[in-house]
DNA sequence: AAGCTCTCCTGATGGC
DNA sequence: TGCCATCAGGAGAGCT
């Protein structure tokens, strides 16, 4: 599941293969890919038409190639199973395949979105001065964002009345964080994930933010180091290192800190993994 | 009104 | 063997 270090990881794909490349045509094969983009398939095919792409940006999980003379940006989601490829013309289309991207220039490569389960898309939108796309101005800074506000983020978490989990699944107040990072960091934190965000203390909540923060940095090392092989990690697999994780998928593997058979729990229609001695569940849940 | 639940989608897997 | 249920889950719509 693509989350911030595996959409990294396919902007540095796009910045070296796609950027400054112009487009020759637009090859819409399945309406549900491009869903977001309300003008439609042709629409969205003739605005990219002759118009050059700049370098890619990113916000959490959402990356962006702006147009270079039009003010605008194709904007991609990843969903759960979305990747962006660059191929050679002549490669077979993959089963999944949405939407094929030609480029004007001799290179032999397209740059082509697949998705089996189709959460994901591409869509154009106008961008901000800041050079956002403006559907997603909404989109909290990511944990990563040099611009980050620490101590911003432990005052929205004062102010909540929720639970740990889901505010770092809260794309409003902290992006790019999904269900597997959220449980490695907590796991790392030795945080319950229904703890209380309002209990939270300055110190506790910096320190969380450390861990999630290492958590992707491992991620990205792991996964970004072959980046330069054309056809390996432009497709938003996380490389390794789900080798790596502590609390994701070991449900019954013993904890690695303390040994104790690692839980899961159904979740808000998913999975929560976590060590039931290092993270002790807070007196109100049971 | 903030916070939570539901829904979209397809393929792998497991039980009977 | 076939059929149905379950699971994976990002994010926004919709409900309370």
């Amino acid at each position: 599941m693509p989350e911030l270090p595996e959409v990294e990881v396919v902007r540095r794909g796009l910045d070296r293969w796609v950027a400054h490349r112009t487009v020759a045509d637009v090859e819409v094969l399945h309406p549900r890919a491009i869903r977001r983009h309300l003008a439609g398939p042709e629409d969205f095919a003739h605005r990219l038409q002759g118009h050059r792409m700049g370098e890619p940006g990113r916000r959490g999980k959402y990356l962006w190639l702006p147009v270079e003379d039009t003010g605008e940006a194709v904007l991609a989601h990843l969903g759960m199973s979305g990747q962006l490829l660059v191929q050679p013309h002549g490669a077979p289309d993959e089963k999944h395949l949405r939407i094929r991207v030609r480029f004007t220039d001799a290179l032999d490569t397209e740059l082509r979105f697949v998705d089996q389960r189709t959460f994901g898309g591409l869509s154009l939108h106008d961008t901000t001065p800041d050079g956002l796309p403006d559907v997603i101005a909404h989109i909290a800074r990511d944990p990563l964002d040099p611009l980050f506000d620490d101590e911003a983020f432990h005052q929205a978490l004062r102010r909540k009345r929720t639970t740990i989990k889901r505010a770092l699944l809260d794309q409003s107040l902290i992006s790019g964080v999904g269900n597997i990072y959220a449980d490695e960091a907590l796991w790392r934190a030795r945080i319950h994930y229904e703890r209380p965000t309002a209990g939270f203390t300055r110190p506790r909540t910096f320190e969380l933010l450390g861990h999630v923060r290492d958590v992707m940095n491992a991620a990205l090392a792991v996964g970004g180091t072959s980046f330069d092989s054309l056809y390996v990690n432009v497709n938003g697999e996380s490389g390794y290192f789900d080798r790596s994780l502590d609390a994701y998928g070991r449900e019954g593997l013993p904890c690695r800190r303390c040994a104790t058979p690692m839980r899961r729990r159904a979740w808000t229609n998913r999975s929560s993994y976590f060590c039931p001695r290092c993270q002790r569940a807070p007196r109100t849940s049971s």
